[in-house]
DNA sequence: TGATAATTTGACCGGTTGGTAAACATTACA
DNA sequence: TGTAATGTTTACCAACCGGTCAAATTATCA
């Protein structure tokens, strides 16, 4: 047979799996970098140790891979917002939260970058991911964060533009890491800036957001 | 003569003038969307409604156009922060900082994405831009910042994570924005959705830098 | 107006792009 | 072991890439 490629006959082979593992590792280096239309097929070939005709083998197409890549990623990347737990305490829950998405952007940088580049250029692959799993996710936790306001645990706010603040602030660690590392000089850019994002971070959203005199 | 292009004469003419602001125009449009790499000369010059060949004519190589392009948008990028007041009281500096920010993201939303494509992609054209000036200019106003809070103004806090945490949420609604019309869904995702962040990033910042019983 | 400089264009070039065809090599498994 | 399915490579293609060139057109100004 000639096409059996990641359309499986039946069930993967132990080469297909090392394949398709080495190459979307290889894209992910790539596409992150250099975004969609910038990223080369030659180049990931390259990374992945392959030749071309052979990595197209297991992706048809560079959207293919690109499509792949996104699915796969955009899963583990929601994971921390999964977690955030109605039955816990606020705080913490937040301060947790935080943690988890900075410790996102210092382990997995490329993972942060792919969706930024997607983002930046209209997203036009995924939206429909955007609009539905994600909002609805979001939604959900958005309830969460206004049970917690109403409650008096803490201040009254809008429950999204929290999320979306704690996700830039987080992810630009990883989104604009030459410019943190830039502005920061060789002395303070060490592997502490992320402590240091941490303690800053956890400051202002628990200050930020502790209850205050409500007007009546 | 066969090569005045940019290289002027002395001084440049009205169609010189006229010429380069619709390509840097244009290329603003097309390098904000998909990078350096991405972005093709073909498809600036059919945005600036011009053949390729005539606007290679006025800027030599895709590089120049896009070095022309950041040096011209970097120093009005950075106008709000030098605006930021050492005089000035604290509380009414960071709001309006945040404030002006915010509407720069709103009214500027290319500008915004090209440096974010630009350090993404490891920021190799403007690295010692990075070093240099935008770093000077950051030290000088962290070492405001920290003199605020040495004074009791505001809560001790790293001044250069509290910037970096007013860029990041402010252009989140210029570099984000698919992200979060999507997630806000269409009822909430007008032009007032502005207005919620500035209410949202106002209250966060002011009362997350609140001074707070100093530990002994 | 005429001549000179500035601008614009179509044709083109070598290199790169995403992708294909088919021959060849390797693996799985009856 | 044999053989069919799977995996890999070499050679190649048309389209597109950034950029050049010389000829044609338009603006400038003495």
């Amino acid at each position: 047979m000639v096409l059996p490629r990641a359309a499986r006959t039946q069930r993967r082979t132990r080469i297909q799996e090392e394949k398709e593992e080495r190459i979307l590792e290889a894209a992910l280096e790539v596409f992150s970098l250099h975004g969609f239309r910038g990223a080369t097929v030659d180049q990931i070939a390259e990374v992945a140790g392959m030749s071309k005709p052979n990595l197209l083998y297991y992706f048809r197409t560079k959207e293919a891979m690109h499509r792949a890549l996104i699915t796969r990623v955009l899963d583990t990347w929601l994971d921390p917002l999964r977690e955030f737990d109605a039955a816990g305490n606020p705080v913490s829950e937040i301060r947790s939260y935080i943690r988890r998405k900075l410790e996102m952007a210092r382990d997995f940088p490329r993972e942060s970058r792919l969706f930024a580049n997607e983002m930046l250029q209209g997203a036009t692959n995924i939206e429909d991911e955007l609009k539905g799993p994600l909002k609805s996710l979001v939604d959900e936790k958005a309830a969460v964060i206004r049970a917690w306001a109403k409650a008096g645990k803490i201040a009254r706010c809008d429950p999204y533009h929290l999320i979306f603040s704690i996700w830039s602030t987080t992810q630009h660690y990883a989104d604009f890491d030459v410019q943190v590392r830039a502005v920061l000089g060789q002395e303070k850019a060490g592997d502490g800036r992320f402590e240091d994002a941490a303690r800053f971070l956890e400051q202002l959203f628990i200050n930020g957001l502790e209850v205050r005199d409500a007007a009546p």
